[in-house]
DNA sequence: TTATATTTTTAGTTTTACCTAAATTTTTAT
DNA sequence: ATAAAAATTTAGGTAAAACTAAAAATATAA
């Protein structure tokens, strides 16, 4: 894999982020990365020599089956250092992206792989996000409700289905939201309560009725 | 302290190098970094506008005060960074420079303090160069023999004595040479044998008269 | 369908970090 | 002490990646 510049990377990054949701346009892009139109159109063209990008003057862009593979590349390199700053580091899940933003750019090949094996190869990182393999290959993410969620395996709060303010007033309590990353430590048959834990947190127990409303994110 | 570009960074360190000779000439830099004099020049008056070193236009530069801390800082990135490749991701001593002198441009205060803390505070990268602390003190790097080492202290040898061919007949057998990083494991009293133990080898044994003649980089 | 608004590209600058070639200063050798 | 050699700086230029302002193309709305 040829190497690219740290701007290359990252536009490459954010048009991967923002073309899931259609092709991608010149000012959705310079507003993504704090610059200026006239700019992404410089860098567009840059990325459309190397055959990195699909694109037609005036009309948006997507990256080229190359552009992805490179994306994927970045994107693996970022999480495996989130997750490294957070599981070894100590760093908390607020702390991370900053850091890795810079990390994600040192791009030897065995550093990635030998830090993916060191890591005993994680499968998301901090917040959830499924972390690519060597090979670029994204896990399956589905989402399974919290009853139903096997024991120590962390996953990440990503949908609440009773929106009730005294549901909202509990999950507030208990210092769960949307992106909470949840682990389940046990499960009692008595009442089928659960006792769960998070990074902020010790163990505590909540109910079925209230673990039967929380989904998350999980990667098998 | 300031955030300086990667180009910065990488003047400062050379320096920080040449400069244990004497004042470091533009020439020499220019070899050492593999630029070009007019270069140089150009750099220089950029880092002593910053305050970074001391330097009159045809004669030498030294680094200012500043400039040294900044230096160590780099330093204490690189060596760390070369410790936890090899001593975690099983890097071999040779491959850990080229990837350091990327990560040790990645200037999070909190990951490299972090990172000395996860790998317990090392005093000496996989080649045996001291690691500073955090305030950029180095530890004294002394000479032992290696009869006098500490049990499971690792040093670097730096010199030995006798240079018949017949003693370095044994020490390539042993795969030992100037460099090659050494642990004592053991000392047997009976006849002041060692057990040692190299990187690249399992524990062996050696006897005082060869242990004599090695002498060894110890940090205290 | 034509006029207006929006989006995108082009043109022209700036900054950083390089380069080569020429000028200048210092060193060295007769 | 002066001339030749070596080292260093200056002058002028390139490439990458940003910017502003103006021009051109596309979209929207009367
Ligand atoms: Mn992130
Ligand atoms: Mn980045
Ligand atoms: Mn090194
Ligand atoms: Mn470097």
């Amino acid at each position: 894999m040829i190497n690219y510049t740290v701007s290359e990377e990252n536009y490459i990054k954010t048009i991967h982020r923002l073309q899931q949701y259609g092709t991608v346009t010149t000012n959705a892009l310079a507003a993504e990365l704090k610059s200026k139109p006239a700019s992404i159109t410089a860098m567009m063209k840059k990325l459309k020599a190397k055959k990195l990008l699909n694109y037609q003057p005036y009309y948006g862009f997507r990256l080229s089956a190359e552009g992805n593979k490179v994306a994927l590349l970045i994107i693996r390199r970022h999480r495996l250092w989130e997750y490294f700053l957070a599981e070894k580091l100590q760093f908390s899940w607020d702390e991370v992206h900053e850091v890795a933003e810079h990390l994600e750019h040192v791009s030897s090949k065995k550093l990635i792989d030998k830090l993916d094996e060191f890591l005993g190869f994680p499968t998301a990182d901090p917040h959830g996000d499924p972390i690519p393999d060597a090979q670029g290959k994204i896990k399956n993410i589905q989402k399974v409700c919290l009853t139903d969620l096997p024991l120590n395996k962390p996953a990440t709060v990503c949908q609440v289905a009773d929106q009730s303010p005294s549901i909202l007033e509990l999950l507030n309590h208990n210092q769960i939201k949307i992106g909470t990353r949840v682990e389940v430590k046990r499960k009692f048959d008595f009442d089928n309560s659960l006792e769960i834990k998070t990074k902020q947190t010790a163990p505590f127990t909540i109910s079925e009725q209230l673990a039967k409303n929380i989904f998350l994110n999980y990667a098998e």
